[in-house]
DNA sequence: TAAATATCCATGTAATCCCATGAATGCCCG
DNA sequence: CGGGCATTCATGGGATTACATGGATATTTA
């Protein structure tokens, strides 16, 4: 598998370190991650997009398109990479969670790990629980448009 | 042949394992299902799709539109990947079934798969037999319409 | 030295593998 | 044409392994 997919809620310990799930870590294994896992506040929700070398990569080609010394550079990169944490995997497939990053996608006890294909999110099991439900019916609308017949429809009615 | 035909209706055992008709198994052979098959609810049914390679890429298909990091994006990809469980095949051809999609297509002690053609579906028996019916009294309506008499004839069951 | 960080080891649980059984199907040979 | 024989499948149970999690010990940093 060479992607990040569904859903896994795991603990958070007295010490800060939760498991990354392991088909994640295969994937990461594949991916590959020099020293640690990327990792930075979503720009647009409480959660913590994380990935490897694929993402860091994505993370480049998004600046590359931007002219050198624009303003527009500035801002993204400071955006993009500002906030960027590396955090390095034990010998136990755990990552400790910083302070900083905790905070922004309020989460305490637990982490549920989501899989968004070359990437995946870190969130509060309850955020994420409610933003689920919200994307679902997104795609539900999206769906009439994007499916032609049989596209990702199910069951006909 | 290369598509998922017909209705199987097979048993859950205390463990959650459900057999994969073999008629599906020999198409996801062909299919091809790196790790495992895809899974995930129905957005419209009490129902799981679920699929191999072909499924995946369909996905994928959907999400290639959508510039990276875009909100919209995120989004689609949480409903899309997020809901997604990769079910791995046993050696005997079973799969098990996670309490989460269970709940959501209320699958208990037997399972129904529908073959729809570059995918199938797994029911609760008794909600597919009513599913059914009503899909045939559709088309019934539908052949009035269409076609000359006999073109959608069939021997009854 | 104290605090924080990393490494190592222990454990219970849940998932995975492996083998046994039994029914049903199709095939071969009488 | 009919009766065994072999195979394919679904299913059940037991054994084994992987994994998440908790705690203890080393190692670094301020």
């Amino acid at each position: 598998m060479d992607r990040y997919v569904s859903t896994f809620v795991n603990k958070v310990d007295a010490k800060g370190r939760v498991s990354i799930p392991a088909p994640f870590r295969a994937v990461l294994e594949r991916d590959g991650y020099a020293g640690g896992i990327y990792c930075y506040p979503s720009l647009d929700a409480p959660a913590l997009d994380a990935g490897g070398e694929r993402l860091a990569k994505k993370i480049d080609g998004l600046l590359a398109g931007l002219p050198d010394y624009s303003d527009e550079r500035d801002e993204l990169s400071v955006a993009l990479y500002g906030d960027v944490q590396v955090l390095t995997i034990d010998g136990d497939g755990r990552i400790v969670l910083p302070e900083g990053l905790r905070a922004h996608a309020a989460i305490s006890g637990q982490v549920a790990f989501v899989g968004l294909g070359d990437k995946f999110q870190m969130w509060a099991p309850d955020a994420f629980e409610a933003r689920r439900r919200k994307a679902r019916e997104k795609v539900r609308d999206h769906r009439k448009l994007l499916g032609g017949p049989g596209e990702l429809k199910s069951g006909g009615d």
